[in-house]
DNA sequence: TTTTTTCTACTGGTCTGACCACTCTAAAAA
DNA sequence: TTTTTAGAGTGGTCAGACCAGTAGAAAAAA
């Protein structure tokens, strides 16, 4: 009972491979893209075995960070794709699925960022939306729509949450988001006419 | 080139388990705490090997949804750890790290909270301070504080963004928050007085 | 000389089977 | 009745095999 004894779980050898990833990353200076060592190779480096290694790769793969690919190798991720933010998202908020929640979070995130939108750069906006017109945006939908702001917004943060949120809510409902294009272009007073 | 072929990335075996654990959840109404079938069991179900088996699991394990203990199984975990969403905010926000995002956006999450605790259960909130006095929730700490607000809220989904970002904010920061648990009573209008 | 084909060495993907360390419970022994 | 032992289960880690893919060098063909 040495974990209790230490009053700390003992650390499975998978661990140490994320610590190791971490370590590749930093002293080589690794950028997405960037080709890490191979299985075989940190198997030798971290003296576990191969399969050891693969528990712990197989693990920040799904958490997005990293892509394997078959006979070429695993490379860190240029990006986070939106299949693993909706995993990711299914997972974190497994015991808040219910659809009043989801909405009313959705729309309250949604309202700080357009506070901020507005006032980081209101006209920015408005010159984005009204460039290409109102059609041209309700054919891109209301995602890329509202990606003009979180452009403007200046905040990766709230961005990422918003990601995180909005995977989840189209992972759970089966209709189109409660607001539409209309919505944000009546909201930052944006004119909406018929294509000419 | 199959994938090419289809646009679609092929299905790696390990992913199949993640979706036999999801049947299982679902299908034998599995609650926290609940035991999952063994890596053997389910090697025999899926028709994979026992190591396939682990790849899923341990990516699951990272994410915080089964913890696995030698010689007893695999359960659904009852709570996520906060280790597991410390860790899973540093990849999910990776590439935001920057000071000033987190504490704009952790300043602007807890006023949706604190708003929203308001009107939802100001006098409640107000009690449950008072009853302790300020000095045992200064000695609880800024997070036990807040909590109170977040069991008043009644938003599960907000809640989960908060711990996420709260986590995050305390790997990347030595400080602690920029709020104080002085600054939590004020917003609410609770006496502020010394212990007897 | 250029292009095409082949071969080799690497990569990841999945598997079999072994053995160890732990837990739990039933059965046997005290 | 209590304690100890044994067995059957669990997860943890490993070695090694073999397959399916990719990349690039070398050889062969044009």
């Amino acid at each position: 009972m040495n974990a209790l004894i230490n009053n700390k779980p003992r650390t499975k050898a998978y661990q140490n491979v994320l610590e190791k990833i971490k370590d590749y990353i930093q002293i080589d200076q690794l950028k997405p893209g960037d080709r890490l060592p191979s299985e075989r190779e940190m198997a030798e480096d971290l003296k576990l075995s191969r399969s050891t290694v693969r528990e712990g790769l197989r693990a920040i793969e799904l958490l997005g960070l990293i892509e394997t690919r078959r006979g070429e190798g695993t490379f860190l991720r240029p990006y986070q794709s939106y299949q693993t933010l909706s995993l990711l998202a299914g997972f974190i908020f497994q015991d808040a699925k219910t659809k009043e929640n989801v909405d009313e979070t959705l729309v309250m995130i949604e309202n700080l960022i357009v506070d901020l939108g507005r006032c980081r750069g209101l006209s920015k906006i408005q010159h984005k939306w009204s460039g290409h017109g109102y059609s041209y945006w309700c054919r891109r939908g209301y995602k890329a729509t509202f990606e003009v702001i979180l452009d403007v917004m200046d905040n990766q943060l709230l961005e990422k949450i918003w990601y995180l949120l909005y995977a989840f809510y189209l992972s759970i409902e089966d209709k189109q988001h409660i607001r539409t294009v209309k919505d944000l272009f009546k909201l930052f007073d944006v004119e909406i006419k018929a294509e000419q």
